[in-house]
DNA sequence: TTGTAAGATGATAATATTTGTCATGATTAA
DNA sequence: TTAATCATGACAAATATTATCATCTTACAA
């Protein structure tokens, strides 16, 4: 019932990104450094980001990444699939499981209700906001 | 963000506890047996849940498990933090953490709703409603 | 057209976690 | 005392996580 080390730093990803103006490309190490993120990783999972449409790759030289939506339509569900795939709290959930008590079974039944519930939490905070926040942090250290 | 194997088997097994008359002594072989659980691993999982006050242990011949509460005061949420211990969605959220951006992280702030939000729902259900489903169907079976 | 700065990809590895198993010991009812 | 049960710790296999690195591809600009 955790997030993973590479959803925890994807998130901060999207956060900085979505700190600048739009269209901006940025470029890794930045992200890295700004965000407290180790770098090779961060590389690594932004390239899962761009797989899935969170963020748009521009290769070669004054390349970079910026982002592929509006901050106001990223979800912290949205990055976290993009990093994990699908969120499925438990095996059963996948469709195609094994456990022969499937067809029936009350646990199963509470768990894919636990789980929708897990997702439309995840769903209701936006990257705008978070970005607003961070930058806000940032502008009164500044003063 | 995933259950454990062993949160799934402890909710199964304290599914079949709770579907027993009030105080009955259950031994881990039948539990295993009737859930579908491996009974090693069962009876690991089990010695978590009475450490944590959900069932009772009862040692030596005639022994076996009870439950400690009523089925209806026990909670999803109960059974999980037993045996993966207190839900905890982020590092981050453990408390001592060593992250620098814990003093204003807008990040953190977000996930420890999340993670609100989850335990709130992983509360909802009890096991009372999951024992008198898991019946209902033996019984449809039987006839 | 060449050099350079970027992302893309696949291999690899260290570590941690999960999912068990097993042997041994302690306890208790009969 | 014996048999059935839980308790505990050691161990191990499998899997997932958290990276790192080398090499390749791409694209801009001189």
């Amino acid at each position: 019932m955790k997030l993973t080390r590479a959803s925890d730093y994807a998130i901060r990803g999207v956060v900085y990104m979505a700190m600048q103006s739009p269209g901006a490309i940025v470029v890794i190490p930045e992200v890295a450094r700004e965000m407290d993120v180790p770098v090779g990783f961060l590389a690594r999972i932004f390239q899962s980001l761009s797989r899935i449409g969170i963020v748009v790759s521009h290769r070669g030289k004054k390349g970079g990444y910026s982002l592929a939506r509006k901050p106001e339509e990223i979800t912290l569900c949205d990055v976290i699939e993009a990093v994990e795939g699908d969120i499925r709290i438990n095996t059963c959930l996948n469709g195609y499981s094994e456990c022969n008590r499937m067809s029936f079974c009350p646990v199963r039944r509470e768990l894919a209700g636990v789980q929708e519930d897990l997702v439309k939490s995840l769903q209701k905070s936006n990257f705008a906001e978070l970005a607003a926040r961070e930058k806000a942090h940032r502008e009164s250290r500044q003063a």
